[in-house]
DNA sequence: ACCCTGGCTAGCACAGAACATACTCAGCTT
DNA sequence: AAGCTGAGTATGTTCTGTGCTAGCCAGGGT
């Protein structure tokens, strides 16, 4: 199972810790309500409100992440105007943060095989066949899927247990 | 942006977030200590004294995170014994802990791809082609490279700044 | 018999993550 | 003019993750 390297763990020492990415990234996109918000603002939520109520934190938390997600450049803070309504802001995933779509969606995807029994609640589907997508390791050079690729379905009928629940919805 | 739905949005208020997989997920492995503690584990490491040096946690840390891993399935705690030792124990993956490569790779991909300058320590290959990999959403059945197809190398002479970067990759 | 080493456990301290409640503030609607 | 709404800020508390220091235990080497 180790990955193989020229002889086991050979040289790794000599690197240090603190430039490892993954700590960086962690240091970014480490906190529960960090990598929730950006679920939900792959799912397309943009406003405050939204973020808010959908991930279920208070207005504190959210306030505090979305700005720290906005300093890092994963999120974009813009101003838009609804008619008859003030000038207000909304969060939008940057290039940057689209590029964390791996991320969260290996996250859900491994949470649905090993962390439940039914299939997981919802599933991101290929657009284009309406089948579902996976996150590999794959070669460099290997077709992959963005956002603007995917759609969301809620897994109807799969609800644990002969339990009904969310209807059709 | 956001992905398409039937409907930006449409009913997803009516799934509850305790049942979002990724809120699962992030419970077993949503710490600094667990995320480090598997990439070791992918590195090969599976000795205490190993994981604690070189994630650079402290020992209290150390066997906190490994016994709720081994708890939830995602290390295996399992004896061995060195000629001219006592027994003792080492921590493999088990196959559900494989199943988080994508999510450590994706990771550390995304930190090496947008924060910092040069492209991160390490790289980690096919040993097939010695070509870097890259964590990919793509459409069921592609094909995916597996920890044993695998290899790290160190990034050298690539230390910051003009230094050019993704090379062939 | 002793110490050393790997592999822990125990206790204390701190920072930050999250919660709850309450308050602010701008501008539109009434 | 008063209220409503979206988008926050302010305050205080609890919980958890992590660090530091120290101690423990088992078995082999000496």
């Amino acid at each position: 199972m180790p990955m193989e390297m020229q002889g086991p763990l050979f040289a790794l020492d000599e690197w240090q810790p603190e430039r490892c990415s993954l700590a960086l990234a962690l240091d970014v996109i480490g906190t529960r309500s960090a990598m929730l918000l950006l679920r939900e603002a792959f799912y397309g939520t943009t406003r405050f409100d939204g973020f808010v109520r959908r991930v279920g934190i208070t207005e504190a938390v959210a306030a505090k992440r979305l700005k720290e997600l906005v300093a890092s450049g994963v999120l974009e803070r813009r101003p838009y105007q609804e008619p008859g309504t003030r000038t207000r802001y909304e969060y939008v995933l940057t290039e940057m943060g689209n590029e964390l779509l791996p991320v969260i969606v290996a996250l859900m995807q491994w949470g649905d095989a090993h962390l439940r029994d039914d299939g997981g609640p919802l599933r991101i589907v290929s657009t284009d066949t309406g089948k579902p997508v996976r996150v590999r390791v794959v070669k460099a050079g290997t077709d992959s899927l963005e956002p603007e690729d995917l759609a969301v379905r809620i897994n109807k009928g799969r609800t644990p247990d002969r339990s009904s629940r969310g209807r059709q919805a």
